[in-house]
DNA sequence: GATTCCCGCCACAAG
DNA sequence: CTTGTGGCGGGAATC
């Protein structure tokens, strides 16, 4: 047995596998990062997973919620349109309206109902042709056809768990929400006989989710019943903090957030792994690679762009302020890159008002990232790391 | 042991 | 049929 085997390497050699850096939140901040920028108008699917270097199935996470927020609209296969994040506004305004329409919800407790109906998700796709009025009445999915339980699928999808827990905030006076009261509340009632086989805690994986994307987002903060006691959320929706005039934050922390990235989770996912079967090793090597650059890339990028953005534009208040990192205690000190929350809204502006947006500087950036980007795809094809040619 | 939640199989929908 | 979407839950990482 020649076999060295592994000893029993806690951290010792490449840094394990971290889930941190595959979350969902951070992909989101990823995500926003890259497409929060002025030009950017249609996103592709394929092309975010290739940039963020992920698979389909994760964009397909961040896209509904982000969807059901109002920043990003579907407009058909494989093609999603940038709202931006002033489209915030407008969607939790129909959310609300909307819950307080159709279903009364009753401060978290005391709440006998429990499982909400349905709740006709109000897709104005079109801002143009007015809807004029939905004569049609209240209930009755008027589906082309093979309605029926087909749209049972509907029901239980993220994009529609994500409202409805947008809307438990928006409508309860109580700012903190447990995800567990919240699956009580969206998903079939507690206790109490009945049907509804839902395994709770199988269906509050997707709370899980959503909370992470959202949190990314800063429209909810994780927190603490009182005093260290149960995990909860709270609502920072709008308000968080306009323009708190947050001096300098760091514009050191260039080491942080990287994704996927990181070769040794890609290949040994986790820590299954299976023991180098003779499958061949699969040609997406050369992508990670890529994606490894592509990573770099995007945060030397965005660094540049922050610094960049900050000293040209101090955020002097807008419609409503970003939400400005509420965290941030004291980051920078040691390495200790915890902070993860996305304070990458210098961007934000721009898309706010494209009356202040720097066209020309930010144009000249892009424009230059894309070269470089192409070329270094170039060169990475043939010879990973640098080494050209 | 309990909580958090990533991974990706595979059903279903759309071309 | 192929391709795009995304439920769903096993089970590993974290707490």
């Amino acid at each position: 047995m020649s076999s060295m085997s592994a000893f029993r390497e806690p951290e010792a050699r490449h840094h394990a596998y971290s889930r941190k850096q595959k979350s969902l939140g951070l992909l989101c901040s990823n995500f926003l990062t890259l497409y929060n920028r002025d030009g950017v108008e249609s996103i592709g699917l394929d092309d975010a997973a290739n940039r963020l270097g992920v698979e389909r199935r994760r964009i397909y996470d961040i896209v509904n919620v982000l969807e059901s927020v109002g920043v990003l609209a579907r407009k058909a296969k494989n093609r999603y349109s940038w709202k931006g994040f002033g489209g915030i506004p407008q969607a939790l305004k129909e959310l609300k309206e909307e819950a307080l329409r159709e279903n009364l919800f009753n401060t978290f407790d005391a709440c006998n109902y429990g499982k909400i109906s349905d709740d006709e998700d109000e897709k104005s796709l079109d801002p143009n042709t007015v809807n004029g009025d939905d004569k049609s009445s209240p209930n009755s999915v008027l589906k082309p056809s093979t309605s029926s339980k087909a749209d049972n699928r509907r029901e239980k999808s993220l994009g529609l768990l994500t409202q409805n827990f947008v809307k438990l905030f928006l409508c309860s006076n109580a700012d903190l929400i447990s995800l567990d009261e919240a699956a009580r509340i969206l998903l079939g009632d507690a206790q109490n006989s009945s049907q509804m086989r839902n395994n709770s805690a199988a269906k509050v994986r997707r709370l899980y989710d959503i909370a992470n994307v959202l949190s990314s987002m800063n429209l909810i903060e994780k927190t603490h019943h009182s005093e260290s006691r149960k995990p909860a959320f709270r609502w920072l929706g709008m308000k968080g903090k306009p323009e708190n005039g947050f001096t300098n934050l760091d514009l050191k922390d260039t080491r942080k957030r990287v994704f996927g990235a990181d070769i040794t989770n890609t290949n040994l996912k986790r820590t299954k792994m299976v023991h180098l079967k003779d499958e061949k090793l699969n040609q997406n090597t050369k992508a990670q690679m890529q994606n490894q650059m592509d990573q770099e890339d995007l945060n030397k990028h965005i660094d540049r762009n922050q610094a960049e953005q900050q000293s040209k534009q101090s955020s002097k208040g807008f419609v409503f302020g970003p939400f400005s990192p509420v965290g941030i205690p004291k980051v920078s000190d040691s390495d200790k890159n915890s902070s993860n929350r996305v304070q990458d809204w210098e961007s934000l502006a721009s898309t706010y008002r494209p009356q202040y947006h720097n066209q020309a500087l930010s144009d000249l950036f892009a424009h230059y990232m894309e070269a470089w980007k192409s070329w270094y795809i170039e060169v990475a094809g043939k010879k990973p790391i640098q080494q050209l040619s």
